[in-house]
DNA sequence: AGTCAATTGCTGAGTACTCAACTAAATTCT
DNA sequence: AGAATTTAGTTGAGTACTCAGCAATTGACT
C-alpha cells in the first residue's frame, strides 16, 4: 500500500501548488479584503454597511426609476429573501421606504428617502477614497483599463450560463 | 430650498453613475459569484464548503509543514474565532485533527487526516474545472498573466497598510 | 372562464461569520 | 526573578446571510 500512498502523496502535492488554484486564491482574497476596508470605512464614517451602498448606488442611479426588491436582489447577487431583511433594516433606519407597485400588486418597489439620499452624497466619498486607494493607484492607468475588461468577460461567461 | 436641491441630484447621479463605483462593483460581484459557483459545486459533489476547500489547500501544500491556525485565519482572511468554529466543524467531520505544538503550548497545530487528503484530491478536480470554465477560459492567455499581476499589485497594496 | 404554473416577497430555522471578553502560555522590561 | 504586555485559541452574544416553504398575485394554456 505505501507505494499507492506515495503517488497520491505526488498528486495531492501538485494540486495543490497548482498555478490556477493559487490565483483564484489571490482573486477571492483580493476581492474580500477590499470589501473589508470599504465596509468598515462606511460604517465608521456614516454608519451604514457596505450592501447598504450597493442598494443606494443602485437606487441613485436613474432618480425616478422604479426599483423593486427582485431587481435589487439580481443585481447584489443576494436571495429574495436576504433582499427583504436587508430592504427592513434600511427602512428602518430611514434610509429608503418601501411602496407598492400600481402595475403588479406583487412588487415592492423601493427608493430612497430625503436622508437616504444625503447619507449616499457622504458615503460615495468615502467609497471613491477607498477605491482610488486600493483599486486604482496599485495599477499602472493600462493595467487598470485591462483589469476591468477581462472582469467583464468573466462575468460575462458567469451570467451566460446559470446551470 | 429647490435650487439647492436641484444642485444635490445632479451631484448624486454622478456619483451614482461613476465608473470607479461601477468598476469596484464588478470586482465584488465577480468574485462572488465565482466563490458561490466553487462553492456549490464542492458541497454537491463533495460535501465541502469552499472555505474548508482553501484549508485544505493550504495544509496540502508542503506535506510535514506545522500550520496553526493563526497561520490559517491569516492566510483565508478569517478571525480566529472564526478560524477556531471552521477547525472544530472539519475535525468533527474527519477532515482535519488538531495536534499540539511541542515548542508552543498555546499553539493548535492543523493537519490533514488520511480522509481530508482524499477528499481534497476529489475536489481539487471540481475546483480546477470550475476555476478552468470561469475565470482561464473567458480570458485570453495574456490577459489572464496581466489580470493575475495587477491582483497581486492590489493585493499587495492592501497588505501594506494595515489601517 | 378556470385551472395550472410561475413569480414576488415574507417568515422560521439553520449556518457561518464577527466582536468583545476571557484564559493560558510566552515574551519583554526592569 | 517578577510584573506587565503580547499572543493563541476559545466562548457568548449578535449579525447577515441561506434554504425551504408559504400566501398572494399574475400570466399562460386550453
Amino acid at each position: 500500500m505505501i507505494p499507492e500512498s506515495r503517488q497520491d502523496d505526488k498528486a495531492i502535492a501538485r494540486a495543490a501548488n497548482s498555478r490556477l488554484v493559487h490565483d483564484f486564491g489571490l482573486l477571492i482574497k483580493s476581492a474580500t479584503l477590499l470589501e473589508q476596508r470599504i465596509d468598515s470605512a462606511l460604517r465608521r464614517e456614516c454608519g451604514i454597511s457596505h450592501t447598504m451602498m450597493e442598494v443606494l448606488i443602485r437606487l441613485c442611479r436613474r432618480p425616478g426609476e422604479e426599483v423593486s426588491q427582485r431587481h435589487l436582489a439580481d443585481d447584489l447577487t443576494l436571495t429574495s429573501s436576504g433582499t427583504t431583511r436587508l430592504i427592513d433594516r434600511m427602512e428602518e433606519s430611514g434610509l429608503v421606504r418601501r411602496v407598492a407597485s400600481p402595475e403588479d400588486r406583487r412588487v415592492a418597489l423601493v427608493e430612497p428617502t430625503e436622508d437616504g439620499r444625503r447619507v449616499f452624497l457622504r458615503a460615495a466619498d468615502i467609497h471613491a477614497h477607498v477605491v482610488e486607494r486600493y483599486f486604482v493607484e496599485p495599477l499602472a492607468r493600462d493595467d487598470y483599463t485591462r483589469l476591468t475588461s477581462a472582469l467583464s468577460e468573466i462575468h460575462k461567461a458567469l451570467r451566460e450560463d446559470v446551470t
